[in-house]
DNA sequence: AAGCCCCAG
DNA sequence: CATTCTGGGGCTT
């Protein structure tokens, strides 16, 4: 999977790079969109969403006056003094919305992994490959905007033309839905791998979408401005990349790798060559669950105890109202503070957790709830946790104050694979395989479904006509006037006796979609049997351009680490991998499997040698601390 | 596991 | 410069 290190004109040539499709989808200016919903005045008036004293976002109308993300309150007034702003402080609607497009999308793929609210990764490699079969020798034309703009997707080897065409059909499908179901406008990116999709969907904004003619990758990257613009690379790095002369996505490209690992180690080095070449073999990691529920406010200054009682108050009543949606029982709480400091320049937040009684909760109709007396233990709890971080004897200044809870009963100890093993009780694995098993399996596949639209599109609707000028006419008025407050609201029509009805609602294909449950496909049996991870790198079943990649991952007994967490040492014979669920394939191959370092895979030991330490950063900042 | 840091939107 | 309100992951202890 590392490719780096090939000629680049072996690296072109080579096929298995664009093997998947991969769509990005973004929310336009998020935020901004569900207030509009919420309340359609607003769709006509430039808005800013207000935190504090800042503007987090903004609308379009009010960016044509130069407001922009980030942009502090009075600014945003001097440049438009007739700004509209809606406080944007609780996040609630906005996780709501949130929530039900990731339901959405997932009806068209298992496979989405959630960034932030309002963008999401999907692997629709499974269906567009399928797609294919069906498709014969006719050739697609392809929906949205392709980058370059004079680019055809034409001259690749490796078939990934007729794969991302079929990706835009999806990606135009995914967004019409979104428009259809929450009457919200995104935009999408197609490419073959995740960072690409991410780059190239933020070409033709808002309400657009653009593939990536895979070709084109290295051109992309080495055109930007700032190595800021590679997704991972932040303030810190930036700074570490400055200090050996790479000040641009170009000087990635073209630095040694041994300097690069010097600093980075080898892992980090090596991500960072890839991506300045466009090369991203990370997978869409399946979102499940929130590992962590926390809410948080700033505040100019706090210097009371009973103050900070009282912001504490607020925050464990509005936290219970969170987890009683989740529907696991939080078994730890976290309190978060920052406190005054002028002596330093980054805010510097301290935190205390400590674990709570599962008894303080209770579940009433599937929704978790606080006892009798629970609201008051908690902050009980939270007030002690506060007086072993502050030191009550001094006079302390609070500028933030946050709660969250970090572990949840449900929640799976030795990680999901342990405990697959364990039982297979695991939320997420049940989740996929209860889809075909309960009496809700859709007369068609998903593929099915795809074909009712999107074949018949093929040969109904105008070609390449796009989605982009059709929906600011269409339906967005007469979707942001369906909804209202109370559809944010979960869907009233709980089905008692579903066997997962506490779950997320997204795992309930009767609660998560307003629309028929035929709509919902998702078949275990294809799942299982399609091993998306192995198809995505080069397979004995595919003939492949570098044999000696397919040779290590299929000559090898798949071998976990030796753990020491466990027992007995697990190990795993090809086709007992194949009948795992996928995402935990997935997991297992993103442990033992990706990156695989050159010199352990010329050794004859199987081991990876689980994470090779790459505290170069940690080391970076202690050694800037002494000089 | 706890606590800190960095990254993302 | 960070600034808001989150959520994920990695590292050291």
């Amino acid at each position: 999977m590392l490719l780096h290190h090939m000629d680049q004109d072996e690296l072109l040539d080579t096929c298995d790079l664009h093997q998947r499709t991969i769509i990005h989808i973004d929310i336009d200016c998020f935020y901004a969109q569900v207030e509009e919903l919420r309340n359609p005045l607003l769709r006509t008036k430039p808005l800013g969403i207000q935190q504090k004293n800042i503007i987090v976002t903004c609308n379009y109308i009010a960016r044509q006056f130069g407001v922009h993300k980030l942009m502090l309150l009075s600014e945003a007034k001097k440049l438009c003094p007739q700004l509209t702003l809606v406080n944007g402080e609780d996040l609630t609607n906005y996780r709501k919305i949130s929530a039900r497009i990731f339901d959405i999308l997932l009806m068209f793929t298992p496979f989405v992994e959630k960034l932030g609210m309002d963008e999401n990764w999907l692997d629709v490699t499974e269906v567009v490959n399928k797609k294919l079969e069906e498709l014969g020798d006719c050739t697609p034309i392809r929906e949205g905007f392709i980058y370059p703009e004079d680019a055809s997707l034409g001259s690749c080897s490796c078939g990934c033309e007729k794969r991302l065409i079929l990706g835009t059909h999806l990606a135009k499908e995914i967004r019409s839905r979104l428009h259809e179901e929450l009457g919200i406008t995104s935009c999408a990116g197609i490419a073959h791998n995740k960072l690409m999709a991410k780059l190239i969907g933020s070409k033709n904004k808002p309400n657009k979408q653009t593939v990536l003619a895979p070709k084109f990758s290295q051109s992309v990257l080495s055109e930007m401005n700032s190595i800021r613009d590679i997704t991972g690379i932040g303030e810190k790095f930036e700074k570490m990349l400055n200090e050996i002369d790479v000040k641009s996505v170009r000087d990635l490209q073209l630095i040694e790798l041994d300097k690069l690992k010097r600093v980075f180690g080898y892992d980090q080095a090596t991500k960072l060559k890839d991506f300045s070449f466009g090369i991203d073999n990370t997978l869409v990691k399946t979102s499940g669950k929130p590992k962590s529920i926390s809410l948080e406010d700033a505040c100019k200054s706090i210097s009371l105890r009973a103050e900070v009682e009282e912001k504490f108050r607020v925050l464990v009543t509005r936290l219970a109202l969170l987890i009683a949606d989740d529907g696991r029982i939080p078994i730890s709480i976290k309190i978060i503070l920052r406190k005054f400091d002028g002596t330093k320049r980054v805010s510097h937040r301290e935190t205390k957790q400590a674990n709570i009684q599962p008894t303080i909760f209770k579940e009433v109709d599937g929704k978790i709830q606080l006892v009798d007396g629970g609201q008051q233990i908690l902050l009980d709890v939270v007030m002690k946790l506060f007086e072993k971080t502050i030191d009550m004897k001094k006079s302390f200044n609070i500028t933030l104050l946050g709660l969250a809870f970090t572990k949840f009963q449900q929640q799976n100890k030795g990680g999901r694979i342990a405990n697959y093993f364990i039982k297979k009780s695991d939320i997420e694995v049940q989740s996929i395989t209860s889809f075909s098993s309960d009496g809700y399996s859709p007369n068609g596949s998903m593929m099915d479904t795809h074909n009712r639209h999107g074949m018949s599109r093929l040969s109904s609707s105008p070609m390449g006509m796009d989605l982009d000028a059709a929906s600011d006419t269409t339906s967005i008025a007469s979707c942001s006037s369906d909804v209202s407050e109370s559809d944010l609201e979960p869907s009233p029509k709980k089905k008692r006796g579903f066997p997962f009805a506490k779950r997320r609602s997204h795992l309930n294909p009767i609660d998560c979609y307003d629309a028929s449950p035929s709509k919902l496909s998702c078949r275990v049996g294809d799942l299982r049997l399609n091993s998306r991870e192995f198809d995505s790198v080069p397979s004995t079943s595919t003939p492949t351009h570098s044999p000696s990649i397919a040779k290590q991952f299929n000559a090898q007994p798949i071998t976990p680490p030796t753990s020491s967490t466990q027992n007995e040492p697990v190990v795993l014979s090809k086709e007992t991998f194949k009948e795992l669920p996928l995402d935990v394939q997935q997991e297992l191959l993103e442990t033992w499997c990706l990156p695989i370092p050159k010199s352990l895979a010329q050794a004859t030991s199987t081991q990876t040698s689980g994470k090779a330490k790459s505290n170069t950063l940690h080391r970076y900042f202690i050694a800037n601390k002494q000089t």
